[in-house]
DNA sequence: AATATGTTTGTGACCGCTCACTAACCAGCA
DNA sequence: TGCTGGTTAGTGAGCGGTCACAAACATATT
């Protein structure tokens, strides 16, 4: 059945996505991609040059993604405590939509292969964390937050808590809701982190 | 070179480890791994009967000497709070040791190849959480930290401390001493669980 | 409307290479 | 002499990628 280019590429792009969270992404082989989509293997090539390519397709998919979360995650209405809060939760419901997000962070494939793959990630992580200690610091001064820690170093804790609860819940048996468990304790830290008279 | 088998064993142990770090444990051949302690790659075999029971020693070798680490975190003179920073003392030293150890729980070897392998692992880190909320739940009834807080979920918070500065080590260029930040924000995060008045 | 021409998308066979693993032979030592 | 720890040589499977070719689509000319 043929299809337009676009659509081909984006239907390769998610079946490569879905097989790295039911395979892992180093089990993605062309091959797999393509017959998870009904072509053959040959036939990825007529849309990307190498694998590398359709990684760092992948890879700006998911990093789309997470950006437009943010964004609506920090539309300004409301607290600095409650756009923290929104932020986390995006991002906690963006990595349950693709839960081999946290995987493909220590692929090969990232790791040892796609040093331009690696670039994207990394960017897009520091992108986060960057804009919770915004929010930290923002609620820091309207006397929210105790600012005897450090912005960032609250914002290290916070993204510490979302991949703790993340590689929990990818390595064990999946048997939580991610987004629940993790809001569950981000407020934990979020009242350990509140300032004394709150 | 002829070598006892219970030497060579070791000595691919621990090339397969070293290997591990500085490519990426799923870039570790049988060939790699011989070369590197200069055999021929079917003299590996000689030694494992697969490769996957090659990783399953490498996985006791590394399981083992974090327990003997812990043991010896855990000598009983000190408070709760001491015997809880030389917990995470004693795990950044062996993540330190051992770097790579992180990469090692998303490798698919560990993940979608050797199911007992990860059964390994997976046990291994149950272990140090709870010996995290152990000694967590005596500095509560000490009065030392405070006790609106679930032991267990502090736990988490640690772990996640411990995870989350380990990730930062890992996927970055590994430019700060593992330990130093670590134990930093072990005490920041430790502050923030402290009770009122200390 | 029918046809001619070029482009896009897909196929199937195949290539070179790497991998884990095996078989057969070999040297030193108890 | 027989066991132990090695070698050399080879196997089959799977990988990413290429190639010649075919079918579907688009468009312009008659």
């Amino acid at each position: 059945m043929r299809k337009p280019a676009e659509l081909r590429k984006a239907e390769i792009v998610a079946a490569v996505l879905d097989l790295a969270d039911r395979i892992g992404p180093d089990r993605v082989t062309t091959g797999a991609a393509a017959s998870a989509i009904g072509v053959t293997q040959a036939a990825l090539f007529r849309h990307f040059p190498t694998k590398a390519a359709l990684w760092q397709a992948v890879a700006e998919h998911v990093a789309e993604g997470l950006a437009t979360a943010w964004d609506d995650a920090l539309r300004p209405d409301g607290s600095p405590l409650a756009r923290l809060r929104a932020l986390i939760a995006a991002q906690f419901a963006q990595i349950a939509a693709t839960p081999a997000l946290p995987m493909l962070l220590f692929s090969r494939e990232l790791n040892v292969t796609n040093a331009e793959l690696r670039g994207t990630f990394h960017r897009t992580l520091m992108s986060f964390r960057n804009l919770l200690a915004q929010e930290i610091g923002a609620g820091q001064a309207a006397g929210l937050l105790r600012d005897d820690v450090a912005a960032d170093d609250a914002a290290v804790l916070l993204t510490a808590v979302v991949q703790g609860v993340a590689i929990r819940w990818v390595l064990g048996a999946r048997d939580f809701a991610l987004r629940d468990e993790g809001l569950r304790l981000f407020d934990v830290q979020c009242g350990l982190l509140a300032a004394e008279g709150e």
